[in-house]
DNA sequence: AGCACA
């Protein structure tokens, strides 16, 4: 019966990569044993604070001659060793390593691995996942899978602070509850950093992302979640796919603007057009993106979910037969974003005249907000170009509710990011008119048609 | 100034 080597003699000093450092201000960190240590050699582990009165901290090289060379030193050199001036006291510990200081998840890297409890794989899409850690930087790479642990999520930062700005923000949160299906009704991030530094994706897919190469083939087995329509549960309903989705919204107890739409929508890409219209009592909605792919993530992800809580505004959506809409460029039921800037505000001016701009109105209170905070991007009248792409970090935490807390969603304390407008201008002409207002009115009709020579595009006759 | 606890 060998015992581990490790005999409680305490003045017998067996060298020991782990070094124990005493006297030190009771506050010391993590950085400062390591500006102390390391010009001895490679630490791999610390643990400060230690001790009734946290004075004390054990270091842990890489290799027992570093460790050696450390207390050679001091014992001989005319400085002793110091922190904040306090002379630190340097002995071998009767330990070989330090346990239990950090799980490898507590050691800072570029990737996070995220658990999200309470949820199945599929309740969660990729584009969710990205979109609600895009917040915080550019996120390059997702993976996802499941395993014993539940549903968990790879995402790759660029760089270790933005990976950490994101974990402490994000860690015990929760994902905004019009982002899941209805079913979900906790679902908490457990975040934890990753030892990788850069994952490996072969496709893009549904459970698997490389924004850093957009020309990754798509796998053509992994498709489901990403383009193809959703079956119906009938397995019939097959619609086919565009870049325009059709909302038929349901409940409405409140008012839903365009710009509403707008916000909600731009979580999954670049919303070319919007235009609210009235049909046989309902309200519906067209809204366009650039492409049939940020359609078809828009459509998955909100399909069957409220704007607002208590089953309001129940977003139904499919896919309209249109692909380019052709939409007053400004109105309180329309809107092109593709128009330049230098239009959109001499429409804005016009429309200042001859409606009232369609700011949207909390329901819950009162007034109408002037736009305080983050999500005041899409409220008319603020420079298209001053949207960001992201959330600010600096607005994030500090409550116990997600990021951000825009007073634009009763009930919610959260809004996705608005990217900014795109500066490119559709061809004049190519649009389609729309159809969908079979009773051949005036569907996008305001009160005061805008002057024809402001207009980029040809007003909608009905 | 004197050895940590998942």
């Amino acid at each position: 019966m060998s015992t581990s080597g490790q005999q409680q003699f305490r003045y017998t000093q067996t060298p020991s990569k782990v070094l124990h450092l005493r006297n030190l201000p009771w506050d010391c960190s993590d950085e400062e044993l390591v500006e102390l240590c390391k010009p001895f050699g490679k630490i791999v582990n610390t643990k400060c604070n230690v001790g009734a009165n946290r004075n004390q901290a054990f270091v842990e090289f890489a290799d027992l001659n570093q460790a050696i060379n450390m207390v050679s030193y001091y014992a001989s050199a005319s400085e002793p060793a110091q922190v904040r001036g306090k002379t630190v006291y340097i002995q071998y510990s009767n330990r070989n390593e330090i346990v239990n200081n950090k799980s490898p998840g507590d050691v800072p890297g570029n990737v996070l691995l995220v658990t999200i409890e309470g949820v199945e794989a599929g309740d969660v899409s990729i584009d969710v996942i990205h979109l609600v850690f895009s917040a915080f930087g550019f996120v390059q790479k997702i993976a996802t899978f499941e395993k014993a642990a539940g549903f968990q999520a790879l995402i790759q930062f660029s760089d270790v602070g933005t990976a950490s700005a994101a974990r402490e923000a994000l860690d015990g949160r929760s994902i905004p509850k019009y982002l899941l299906p209805e079913h979900v009704n906790h679902c908490h991030l457990r975040i934890s950093y990753s030892a990788h530094t850069d994952l490996n994706i072969k496709f893009q897919s549904h459970r698997s992302r490389d924004y850093t190469n957009p020309y990754l083939p798509v796998n053509p087995t992994a498709m489901e979640g990403l383009l193809q329509p959703v079956v119906g549960p009938d397995g019939e309903k097959k619609e086919p796919e565009s870049n325009v989705l059709f909302a038929s919204l349901e409940n409405m107890q409140y008012a839903v603007t365009v710009d509403v739409l707008h916000t909600v929508f731009s979580a999954f890409g670049t919303v070319q057009k919007i235009a609210i219209f009235e049909k046989n009592g309902q309200t519906q909605a067209l809204i366009q993106y650039p492409d049939l792919t940020t359609a078809a993530a828009a459509k998955d992800a909100l399909e069957g979910h409220c704007i607002y809580d208590g089953g309001y505004c129940k977003l139904h959506l499919s896919y309209s037969r249109h692909t380019d809409l052709n939409v007053q460029a400004y109105s309180d039921k329309s809107r092109d974003y593709t128009v330049p800037e230098s239009s959109l505000l001499a429409m804005q001016q016009a429309s200042a005249v001859h409606a009232p701009p369609a700011v949207w109105h909390n329901p819950q209170s009162g007034p109408a907000q002037s736009s305080a905070g983050y999500g005041a991007a899409s409220v008319p009248g603020q420079a298209p170009t001053s949207h960001s792409s992201s959330w600010n970090p600096n607005l994030l935490g500090g409550g116990s509710t997600f990021p951000l807390a825009p007073t634009r969603y009763p009930g919610h304390s959260y809004a996705p990011p608005v990217p900014g407008y795109p500066t490119a201008v559709n061809p004049p002409g190519s649009s389609q008119q729309i159809n969908h207002n079979a009773t051949g009115g005036r569907p996008f009709s305001v009160s005061q048609p805008f002057h024809p020579s402001t207009m980029p595009h040809a007003p909608y006759h009905g």
